[in-house]
DNA sequence: TGGGTTGTTCGTAC
DNA sequence: CGTACGAACAACCC
């Protein structure tokens, strides 16, 4: 579950329903293997603690207090973030629960193991240690322009370059050109400043609709790339073909006419 | 059976 | 140094 529009939607449920609650205990779940998680030391730090707010950097959610300890999440490919009131049924499978006062709980789901959970001081600090570029909803259209038009790469892969800016994954970056009408594979610097604009609008307007509907599929619009996400699929756009090519060892997938 | 996947990281080549 | 690629990680799908 994991591009920007999905981390907000983990960030969102630990903010309604686990801060200013005392945390009682903090446990990795039964027989977890192979997974990097927090050790005794680091959890007996958020024992006693509160989480005051909840953040999010790109793919990363944090939560914590200004005074710390903070949790740092990445989801990988199937991580998640789920809350459990007292009485609810558990999910299977958490990979690591935090239990708070009046028996809420907030289980770290993490099926493939590709994600990870850490406690750390402080997020800003780790943002940058780490070399995060600006959140692709906080940048501004100048930081964008600049990120994407001052490089000879292809734009999909400086969109999915997290040290540039961060949030962006496969599927939103091809979405993001699809929408802009911009082949993945177009050099950035051979973007005009006016299909930069465009394109930072697209990003906006789009990861704002991924937040609303949840990334849900049924929900989003029949003309997006996502519900054509196949090769030799009709463009839903234009005359055009959906094709395929790697890019970053990815697999891009856009229109050979409409794209360029 | 082989190849693909909404994640990152590392080694390697240019 | 920046860039790009394949492999690896792991579990599952077709």
């Amino acid at each position: 579950m994991p591009e920007l529009p999905e981390a907000e939607a983990n960030r969102r449920r630990i903010e309604a329903k686990c801060l200013n609650r005392t945390i009682e205990d903090a446990t990795p779940g039964a027989n977890v293997t192979h997974l990097e998680l927090p050790g005794g030391n680091e959890c007996k730090r958020l024992i006693g603690r509160q989480f005051s707010e909840a953040r999010r950097h790109g793919k990363l959610v944090f939560a914590g207090s200004r005074s710390g300890p903070w949790i740092a999440v990445h989801l990988g490919m199937t991580g998640r973030l789920i809350p459990r009131q007292e009485g609810e049924e558990p999910p299977d499978d958490a990979k690591f629960i935090i239990t708070f006062e009046g028996g809420t709980r907030l289980y770290f789901l993490n099926k493939r193991k590709l994600g990870w959970l850490r406690v750390i001081d402080d997020p800003d600090e780790f943002i940058a240690r780490q070399g995060y570029g600006p959140d692709a909803l906080a940048v501004s259209q100048e930081q964008f322009a600049t990120i994407v038009g001052d490089t000879g790469s292809m734009v999909k892969a400086r969109l999915m370059d997290q040290k540039q800016v961060a949030g962006i994954g496969n599927l939103w970056s091809d979405e993001l050109c699809f929408a802009s009408g911009i082949a993945p594979t177009h050099p950035g610097d051979e973007l005009s400043q006016k299909q930069l604009g465009t394109m930072f609008d697209t990003m906006c307007e789009g990861l704002e609709t991924l937040i609303e509907t949840g990334s849900d599929r049924a929900k989003l619009p029949d003309d997006w790339l996502i519900q054509h996400r196949k090769k030799g699929t009709d463009c839903p756009r234009c005359k055009g073909t959906i094709t395929t090519r790697k890019i970053g060892s990815r697999t891009s997938y856009f229109c050979d006419t409409h794209q360029k």
